[in-house]
DNA sequence: AGACAATAATTGCACTCGCATGTACTTGCA
DNA sequence: TGCAAGTACATGCGAGTGCAATTATTGTCT
């Protein structure tokens, strides 16, 4: 067996364990939140991240900037949207120097439901990560997931 | 703003951080193993999972314990196998002294699959922490696959 | 100005998923 | 033994997703 398959096989091992870890976060984010305020972990993430551009102001991110936020097929975030303006959560509407572009607002109500919804995150991430941090496999993720904070901000790749 | 706030604000920045690599070298690996070998990432995660239970004896992992290897439903799971029971790589039999339980093994057609799309999934995998690297949110969710290795093996929480 | 390529978002379609339910088999207890 | 409760897998169904094709708008080249 030679150094680089040596390394492979370390690589898949991490991968298959953080990929484990995503799962079982995911899951236990996505009860909570159904059963208590009727969003998905997705359309949570994506009120987050919409109401986090630019406070204050407005939203000033295009759809296909969304996309990559959430990491969603286009389409996919073009419904996701769809389904939250149905609810009167968020709003569309048209960027004025480039009638291609969409730009979407979170309304007050969807900013009043993020607001009663984000202990619930919360909460549930955090028992999400206790019980990951059992597994020994899980638990350098964990770490890792605890240890990044708040000071490193956007960037793009 | 309180600790648990602040702490709170760190815990979503990371889960956000291990989502999006997670999304990222996903959907890296779907492209390359689906157009290469006609394999979707999670088939593949499935018959490399198969492959390794006891290796040489043929498997023995119930239908429940490998849907919570893969994290997927026990519904979804059933038909996974179904699927790739019918392209002939996996087989399923039953299990002698609990017939409600079902084995399933991984056939020579399934293994040469495997073995022929191994290279693809670890070029892809190496591909995507790499450029995953280059964004500060998600490199130390990179340097931590890179550190885990083969040693930390198996062990339910 | 007029035509053609490029970009942004939406829609059609086939596929996979989870939940709730159904079926087969086993275990516990009278 | 016989019947209820429990476990393991499979199936019906509605919902969400990605890919490919479509529509609307902008930029560019002659």
């Amino acid at each position: 067996m030679t150094a680089a398959d040596t390394a492979s096989i370390g690589l898949a091992h991490g991968w298959y364990a953080l990929s484990l870890l995503h799962g079982r976060i995911e899951s236990h984010l996505e009860r909570a939140l159904q059963s208590g305020h009727d969003l998905s972990a997705r359309e949570y993430s994506l009120l987050d991240v919409l109401s986090h551009q630019h406070s204050g102001e407005g939203g000033h991110l295009r759809m296909n900037q969304v996309a990559d936020a959430v990491v969603l097929s286009q389409s996919a975030t073009t419904r996701l949207v769809t389904r939250l303006e149905d609810r009167g959560l968020l709003s569309r509407y048209l960027c004025a120097t480039d009638r291609r572009g969409i730009y979407t607002d979170v309304t007050p109500a969807g900013l009043a439901l993020l607001a009663e919804a984000r202990p619930t995150h919360d909460a549930a991430l955090r028992e999400a990560l206790d019980q990951a941090s059992a597994d020994p496999r899980l638990a350098p993720f964990v770490a890792t997931v605890e240890t990044v904070d708040a000071a490193g901000e956007f960037g793009q790749p």
